[in-house]
RNA sequence: CGGAGCGUAGCGCAGCUUGGUAGCGCGCCUGCUUUGGGAGCAGGAUGUCGCAGGUUCGAAUCCUGUCGCUCCGACCA
């Protein structure tokens, strides 16, 4: 491609609107436009790096067998109501009535629709296993878009469902894709982990979550350092302590802690440490009043609570509410005498007693107090989230926290949806059975940010070639003279020969601009002709990611060029 | 949904307090000069000041309403 003839209209100034990297520069490079908030649209660079990241997506889908279809983004309420998320869902469905007053949505994902289609045209074991995918818009009415890509309200994303015979077929189905997401995200030479993760409202019985990581990922993850242990802190599992000390305290008795709202200030006030005190956390879990309890120094994981009690909705209780369950002010709620509907404990609270607690009256708490001896406790669950210093809840190593980005998710469905949507099969014994469902996504448009999110530095992006929209550009210095233009030429077309997307900058603009927007736009290895460069006999060569440069000799270049590209590549860790 | 902020040229912003000719930088167009890290000079084009209503002789500016956008939080494969 010429850039004379391409239109690509960069920005010096950051828009206003982005804060983060990727959004930033997606929008200096205009790779993207925003259309409304949340909608973007995408330019001939950004459409160049999406097309490259959804050829390998489909390359390695079709290497498992799986066949590529395309579903409409429009999807007719009924099958929502059927499987029941026509009300589950909430706001973030995007619904739709046609000119007769009919109910649809825009597809925030596509079991449903996938599930019926399978209903009605598989009817017998010899038909599956079967694997159907889509790249295709996806709708999520976000309550709050943001970071360009990264969340945004329509995405591009490749979606997946498998359709076994039965549970092992399922789990090798599952396999398959989690072993081709793996080979994908390496493809696209990014630096990232699958996690042991939450299934959400998908629903399912198992999930791993695919992470790029980076410092402004939305997700925490934790990660073994000993062992293969990876999960989103949403999910990670925590060890009770190994040791117990069951000695009975004595009697418990109130304490006057006037003004004493925080564990720190309790925790100073009465000379203990924070984690000889239980915090009392009121809940609210789907309509009923919960008290959730942890150790003083630890972090309540609501997910956890959640899947606990299978709920579709936790939240934090009011200040009024707080006092209507508890009789008194925030900072004073406990376990004793507590007046909700379930009190769950976490774990570690199991492991010894003698407590200090909230003493449900303004300014007080309680000391010595024992939970199993005082306390009315529901149930000991693991509700807390990990920290630094947790062990490894598989081999006991020690844990590292990262941030991630979330590309891919791999669900395994089980028969959440065969069983609403009656999608059955005949057996070998004429015996209707239900199809054993999973389904795999990956944003594809969010991989592109994701990619420019942990590659990037103050000048622009870095492209790994596998994504970049060009993986040479070719910066022709001198466009007015011939020499060097027909030079330039001939290198464009040697370059093209070898199979290389490869940019020709022979606009007529100053040397600068050339490489700033060089820079910018990102291709991996960058090539500059120009009169002086031409006079010596040599071509200089820019390794985008290091920086280093080197010059190519004129005579023999296809060799030079050959070897220097190895040495790029070796550098995004590329055979 | 709660809190905060912002809507003025393609982009970044000033002007609003104290009402009176709509501005600056970048970008864009023309010409000349320039040509190895976002050139210089000269000339030029581009605005329903988000929208609607109100106050006023007169509103970008004051008042009311409304829409949009962004950030923090809540929420979220």
């Amino acid at each position: 491609m010429r850039l004379s003839k391409m239109h690509l209209r960069t920005l010096r100034e950051v828009p206003s609107e982005a804060e983060i990297p990727s959004h930033i520069l997606l929008l200096r490079t205009g790779m993207i436009r925003k259309l409304v908030s949340g909608v973007y649209g995408f330019m001939p660079l950004g459409y160049r790096a999406l097309q490259k990241v959804e050829q390998i997506i489909r390359e390695e889908m079709d290497r498992t067998g799986a066949q590529q279809i395309h579903m409409s983004a429009v999807q007719p309420a009924e099958l929502w109501q059927e499987s029941g998320r026509w009300y589950a869902y909430g706001p973030e469905l995007w619904r739709l009535k046609d000119r007769n007053g009919r109910d649809f949505c825009l597809g925030p994902t596509h079991e449903e629709i996938f599930t019926d289609i399978v209903r009605s045209e598989v009817s017998s074991y010899r038909q599956l296993p079967m694997n159907l995918y889509q790249v295709q818009h996806k709708y999520r009415d976000e309550a709050r878009p943001r970071f360009g890509l990264m969340r945004s309200r329509e995405f591009i994303m490749k979606d997946a469902y498998s359709f076994d015979r039965d549970d092992e077929g399922a789990d090798a189905s599952y396999r398959a894709m989690y072993d081709a997401y793996r080979r994908v995200f390496s493809r696209l030479a990014l630096k990232f982990r699958p996690v042991e993760a939450d299934s959400g409202s998908i629903g399912g019985s198992f999930s791993h979550e695919f992470m790029v990581l980076a410092q402004t990922g939305e997700d925490t993850i934790v990660s073994c350092k000993e062992c293969e242990y990876a999960a989103n802190v949403e999910r990670a599992e925590s060890l009770p302590p190994a040791e117990k000390d069951d000695a009975e305290p004595p009697a418990w008795e109130e304490v006057f802690t006037p003004a004493q709202h925080t564990v720190e200030e309790v925790a100073t006030f009465l000379s203990v440490e924070p984690k000889n005190l239980i915090k009392t956390l009121l809940l609210d879990v789907d309509g009923k009043s919960v008290a959730a309890l942890v150790r003083g120094d630890r972090e309540l994981n609501e997910i956890k609570v959640k899947n606990y009690f299978k709920a579709g909705a936790v939240r934090m209780a009011t200040p009024e509410e707080v006092t209507a369950w508890s009789g008194a002010p925030v900072g004073f709620a406990g376990p004793v005498d507590l007046k909700v509907s379930a009190v769950i404990a976490d774990l570690e609270l199991a492991a010894r007693e003698g407590w200090v607690t909230g003493g449900n009256k303004a300014d007080t708490h309680l000391i010595n107090v024992s939970l199993a001896r005082d306390c009315k406790v529901t149930a000991y669950a693991d509700l807390r989230s990990l920290d630094a210093n947790d062990p490894c809840p598989r081999c006991k190593g020690s844990l590292e926290f990262m941030r991630g980005i979330e590309v891919g998710h791999v669900f395994k469905l089980g028969l959440k949806y065969s069983e609403s949507l009656k999608a059955v099969f005949l057996d070998e014994n004429g015996k209707e059975q239900y199809i054993v469902m999973g389904c795999y996504g990956i944003g594809v448009s969010r991989v592109v940010a994701a990619c420019i999110e942990q590659n990037h530095d103050e000048s622009g992006i870095m492209f790994p070639p596998p994504v970049a929209p060009f993986e040479v550009i070719l910066a022709n210095l001198d466009t007015k003279s011939e020499e060097v233009s027909a030079k330039a030429e001939e290198l464009y077309s040697l370059l093209r020969g070898q199979g290389l997307d490869v940019l020709l900058d022979d606009r007529e603009e100053r040397p600068g601009v050339k490489f700033k927007d060089a820079d910018l736009v990102g291709a991996p290895m960058q090539l500059v002709i120009g009169a002086k460069g031409l006079a010596r006999g040599i071509v200089e060569a820019k390794d985008r990611r290091s920086g280093e440069k080197r010059e190519l000799p004129l005579g023999g270049f296809a060799a030079a060029f050959a070897a220097w590209k190895q040495t790029v590549y070796a550098g995004w860790g590329m055979a």
